[in-house]
RNA sequence: GGGGGCGUAGUUCAGUUGGUUAGAACGCCGGCCUGUCACGCCGGAGGUCGCGGGUUCGAGUCCCGUCGCUCCCGCCA
């Protein structure tokens, strides 16, 4: 029998009868009356073997040995369960094996941790990840994680797409995350680095003629960790030639339905609707909306144009949030400081007491038809943003989230997925002075863009878009540039000069020049999918092997040091010995 | 780079205002009972209170430093 047929677990009432050989963890061994009790465990369960003396008497023996954790492999006929004996609220089921011979095939030692135990220090977990990764929510995760994928590559597979792999050795690129740097042995003093994402090289591909290309590919990012954020991760990568939006929706609609379908047995409801970047940050004040509870934000900003209140007065934009709740004074404060930290300068409120009474210092400063506007249900606080228009946006997305999830407001049964459309193409990047890529330096202006880009680049709209899951970014494409003297000029906003353009990339201009097709596509994050999929809010639960928030591997203890040697072959001198 | 939280038995945690020999549950070891299943009962082993320094008659507890983990900000085109 295979390892497939021996896994415990699977045993069901309609085995009853078959003759069946299981292999599996013991969980807990019991003697009770002359029998002996073990439960084998494994993914989707447990199922328990009973051994009589009377039909067994070697594997009595055999099972006197066992403790948890030792792998069983057991041969018997499959039993129903006295009704009387079958409890619902234990997970042993209705039925089980009656042993005839029994086998140890590995022992262990006590455990340094439970497996039936939440809340287990990670780094314990991390470092004995093998023992972590047979616990029932990770056989579960990882389970998922590999039907996701493969139902994705159905589905790419389906609609024609070519699985192509690119180099993990590549360049580094031009802005973006920091690279991870890889010496080059052969060419000492030069550096790979590992691809962020095979951006460049799908539009290679295309305008190479594979017009349909997909990978699930891995992208590395040097930067710093976060419960949603690891620097390894993969990344179902898409680009076509001869692109159409309606497409490439439709086709990531199709592939979300399909995996939802085959991985939970949900439906989901497609197609996803579609808003634009300007809407959601007005009304989510978020790129990422999470539209799984209401709380919207509203706009006071004309309304208030000529209070008595002078902070709302001369506000570029004044905004709110109708919150169903009347707030204390503490709560209010502990929010100014959140609103601080955020950036606001403060946070004016005005509260709706039980009475329908308003309590507020600000009150006195508006008149009845302004208080009108803001006229909530009693029980309610209204919550202010009054300042330039993007400060707002953000102090008021955050509140919003920080509430939605702190009144328990959000749906947690719900699957609310959306496009968003229409970014802006760039943003002035305060520190170093000038304009930068909001998505990256090879996305494609909208049609309305494409001949003002270069006089307003703020105004600026680019022709990408996002999906988001239950407030979480699953990816973003775009169209891309196919015409050189195109890129070029979003080059010339980036401050790329020429001569950078061709160091960095010049391979990508030849190529443009060189009868390219229209192209563009699409990336979506299979961590990040997972976690909305699995409703995990931490990635490394998602995946089997990750690193800690230090970017280290608590199990292999990597990074690790190097031999001298080496270091000598790759021409490295360490400044400084580390430790 | 910055901020918050945590660090006590194998694990998860409690530990009062600084005060006798640092506790519980689970796990582990031994025994008993028993168609049991979070089995039950009896007994036992197990601790450099992360590490270093300081204050004190006395520190798990207070102070300083340091290390580790975690969450967040910065950063992540």
């Amino acid at each position: 029998m295979s390892w497939r047929d021996l896994m415990c677990g699977e045993v069901r009432p309609e085995h009853v009868g078959q003759r069946l050989a299981l292999a599996g963890w013991a969980d807990t061994r019991r003697d009770h009356g002359g029998l002996v009790f073990v439960d084998l465990r494994d993914r989707t369960g447990l199922c328990q073997l009973v051994i009589n003396p009377e039909r067994a008497p070697e594997a009595i023996g055999v099972a006197h040995a066992v403790r948890n954790e030792f792998l069983l492999r057991a041969e018997g006929e499959v039993v129903p369960r006295a009704p009387e004996a079958v409890n619902p609220s234990l997970p042993t089921g209705a039925v089980e094996l009656q042993v005839d011979a029994l086998e140890i095939v590995s022992r262990a030692p006590a455990l340094p941790f439970q497996l039936d135990e939440e809340g287990v220090d990670e780094t314990l977990r991390l470092r004995y990840r093998w023992l972590d990764l047979r616990r029932a929510k990770m056989q579960r995760n990882i389970w998922l994680r590999a039907r996701m994928v493969s139902t994705i590559r159905r589905v790419m597979e389906e609609a024609g797409f070519l699985d192509i792999e690119t180099p993990i050795l590549f360049k580094p690129t031009p802005e973006g995350a920091r690279d991870f740097v890889v010496p080059s042995r052969l060419q000492q003093g030069r550096f790979f680095a590992l691809p962020q994402s095979p951006q460049i090289l799908k539009q290679l591909l295309v305008i190479a003629g594979f017009d349909r290309y997909y990978q699930i590919a891995r992208c590395f990012r040097d930067e710093d960790l976060r419960a949603d954020r690891v620097q390894e991760i993969s990344q179902l990568d898409v680009e076509m030639a001869f692109p159409d939006r309606e497409f490439i929706f439709t086709l990531m609609e199709r592939m979300a339905h399909a995996v939802w379908l085959e991985c939970l047995g949900v439906e989901l409801d497609v197609p996803f609707p579609r808003m634009t970047w300007e809407e959601a940050d007005r009304r989510y004040g978020s790129d990422k909306p999470d539209l799984r509870f209401g709380l919207e934000i509203e706009d006071a900003t004309e309304a208030t144009r000529a209070s008595e209140f002078g902070v709302f007065a001369n506000a570029a934009c004044v905004r709110f949030l109708r919150v169903p709740q009347a707030f204390s004074r503490a709560e209010l404060e502990r929010l100014d400081g959140l609103a601080k930290e955020w950036g606001a300068k403060g946070l004016a409120y005005l509260v709706w007491d039980e009475a329908g009474e308003v309590r507020s210092p600000i009150a006195k400063f508006l008149t009845e038809e302004e208080l009108a506007v803001f006229r909530s249900e009693p029980g309610s606080t209204v919550l202010f943003g009054a300042d330039e228009p993007a400060l707002v946006s953000r102090v008021l997305g955050s509140l919003r989230l920080h509430l939605g999830r702190g009144l328990g407001l959000v749906d947690d049964e719900a699957w609310r997925f959306l496009w968003v459309t229409d970014f802006p193409m760039f943003k002035w990047d305060e520190e170093q002075s000038r304009w930068s890529a909001v998505h990256h330096p090879f996305t494609r202006p909208s049609p309305e863009s494409e001949t003002s880009f270069k006089q307003d680049p703020a105004g600026a709209l680019a022709y990408a878009y996002d999906l988001i899951g239950n407030g979480q970014e699953l990816g973003g494409g775009s169209f891309r540039m196919h015409e050189p003297e195109l890129q070029a000029g979003v080059f010339d906003v980036l401050h790329l000069t020429p001569e950078e353009q061709r160091a960095k990339f010049g391979f990508l201009l030849d190529a443009l020049a060189m009868g390219a097709p229209p192209h563009g596509g699409i990336a979506l994050g299979i961590d990040r999918m997972m976690m909305v999929l699995a409703r995990e809010p931490n990635l490394r639960d998602v995946i089997a092997f990750p690193k800690n928030q230090a970017g280290v591997d608590p199990m292999s203890g990597a990074p690790s040091e190097v031999e001298e040697e080496q270091l000598r072959e790759l021409g490295i001198v360490l400044r400084e010995q580390p430790g």
